[in-house]
RNA sequence: GGCGCUAUCGUCUAGGGGACUAGGACGGGGCCCUCUCAAGGCCCAAACACGGGUUCGAAUCCCGUUAGCGCUACCA
């Protein structure tokens, strides 16, 4: 048995797509799987809607997302010879015909057939038209589309993952192949395509299945036999409906802005529609392909949760060691304008990670610690500070005290522990009361890792001066007289 | 309207006639840990759309109903 040749074929009139993304990510992973090849091809047919910046981006995210190509990318518009050729075979030997009907005439009946309550079916009356008057009328140059003769029969076809499914042809009317510019329609490129490209499993959209019996159609109609075919779910927004830009972030460029790694868009869209038969969550992408297969693929639609995918994410995030993470995070520092000095970022990284879960999240946090013109002091922290009143104030000035007792060279968050303990002990303080002040001065929330890494990690220095900024510019607690 | 697809916790899913008191994960709630919040650990609430069959036995098979989605272009 020859090894399966599949391919992801895109129409680039819009961004790539969670459910594009997924659709090519389910062939990719079919063809490592079984040891096949991913094709890829632009579908650039729509001259009106194509464009080269969406190829682009198309090409990015696949390219981020870790999906590779085996051929390609074609270009659909460079075979526009073939299917025009295929078309006419069809046409010579009488399986298609051509329709002089203009669109005008069409809208006109199809506009009729609705208002009368019925669907709008071709009813072949340029089929029946005379030889001499067809001749004639190619003569007087009227344009025409060509029009594939749709044989009276059931079309059956074993969907890889909704199993049995029969249409009779009867519900297709004589559909399109030709334009009247000599272009082809989907239907014809697709076939034409697929067939030149040798391609033995469409793993496609659902929205595709009534496309299928069409398809079909012309496999047969040009001497092949078809395809495997393999239609995946839908993806839905959270209200149930076809996923779409209303509903927020849909382009996968838009995950990769926000922070969301590769690995774990992938893992968590692979696991959208498709499960491998065990309670497994995390699936490194070895371990993905190995278990990939067709029949696990689910045959109703998916809702996308955002929060399954940033919880992953923080998965990965939290499994990543610190070093892996040090140029994604100079970068966002980078946007976020804070000068990532000359320090390791390793444990800056390392304190702050288990409480973020993206790399945004991540650099914005460490963006704080580095720089204390990021510091904000938020609604939590200002219910803190009223809430423990001047005891806030006195809490940070015992705090500073003793901390200008520990040297640089004793700053390390076990000495800074043990006291800060001792202090709040003789001081008569809950550890609580002395820390949460500490925390909400220099980071301005109520929220980070436990206060001895956090002034480990910010230093001596500068631990030191967000206090001294703190205590200089609060009203000094009246002394009880 | 016609045709097609689909129907298990709020969400992603396991399940393919007895192993189901229906399992896991996200999210939610609680407890532990703890200076806060996370992370982690433990626990709880939460589903077989409905109605008929078939069968000794149905979440699993069949048929209807209902609902959702898709398609119904000289778009892809």
């Amino acid at each position: 048995m020859t090894s399966p040749r599949v391919r992801f074929a895109p129409s680039p009139t819009g961004y790539l797509h969670v459910g594009g993304a997924r659709t090519a990510l389910f062939n990719w992973l079919y063809a490592r799987h079984t040891g096949g090849v991913f094709v890829l091809r632009i579908e650039d047919t729509d001259k009106e809607r194509s464009t080269d910046a969406h190829t682009r981006v198309i090409l990015d995210g696949l390219g981020w997302l870790g999906i590779t190509w085996d051929e390609g990318p074609y270009f659909q518009g460079a075979y526009a010879g073939r299917h025009r050729a295929d078309a006419e075979r069809l046409l010579a030997s009488g399986k298609a015909y051509r329709c002089f009907c203009t669109r005008e005439e069409l809208d006109e009946r199809r506009a009729k057939a609705e208002a009368a309550g019925g669907g709008f079916r071709y009813d072949r009356r340029c089929w029946r038209l005379a030889a001499d008057e067809v001749a004639g009328r190619i003569e007087r140059g009227m344009p025409f589309t060509i029009r594939f003769f749709v044989p009276d029969e059931e079309v059956a076809w074993k969907d890889a993952v909704h199993g049995p499914i029969a249409v009779h042809s009867q519900e297709l009317d004589d559909f399109v192949i030709l334009r009247s510019d000599g272009s082809a329609i989907y239907n014809l490129a697709v076939v034409s395509d697929d067939i030149a490209m040798r391609i033995t499993h469409v793993i496609r959209g659902d929205d595709h299945v009534s496309n299928t019996p069409k398809q079909i159609l012309l496999y047969r109609a040009l001497g092949h036999e078809p395809p495997v075919f393999a239609h995946v779910p839908m993806i839905l927004g959270p209200d149930g409906k076809k996923l779409s830009k209303r509903h927020g972030a849909t382009a996968v460029g838009d995950y990769r802005d926000q922070g969301i790694f590769p690995a774990a868009m992938r893992n968590f869209l692979a696991l959208l529609g498709w499960s491998p038969g065990a309670d497994r969550e995390i699936l490194p992408e070895d371990e993905l392909i190995r278990l990939f297969s067709l029949e696990g693929i689910q045959s109703k639609p998916a809702v996308f949760d955002v929060t399954k995918l940033e919880w992953m994410n923080g998965q990965y995030l939290s499994a990543t060691p610190a070093g892996e993470l040090l140029e994604p995070v100079r970068r966002e520092l980078g946007r976020l304008g804070v000068a990532p000095d000359t320090r390791d970022l390793g444990p800056l990284i390392d304190a702050v990670k288990a409480r973020s879960r993206t790399i945004v999240q991540l650099a914005e946090q460490v963006a704080v610690r580095l720089d204390r013109t990021r510091v904000r002091l938020d609604p939590k922290g200002e219910q803190l500070a009223r809430k423990l009143g001047p005891q806030f104030q006195r809490s940070l000035e015992l705090a500073q005290r003793t901390l200008e007792g520990i040297s640089a060279g004793d700053w390390a968050a076990e000495r800074l522990l043990e006291t800060l303990k001792a202090a709040a002990e003789q001081n008569g303080l809950k550890l609580g009361d002395l820390l949460q002040p500490i925390r909400v001065v220099l980071t301005g929330s109520t929220v980070s890792e436990p206060v001895n890494d956090l002034l480990a990690v910010v230093g001596r220095e500068e631990s030191l001066g967000r206090l001294a900024d703190h205590l200089r510019s609060a009203p000094r607690p009246t002394p009880a007289s």
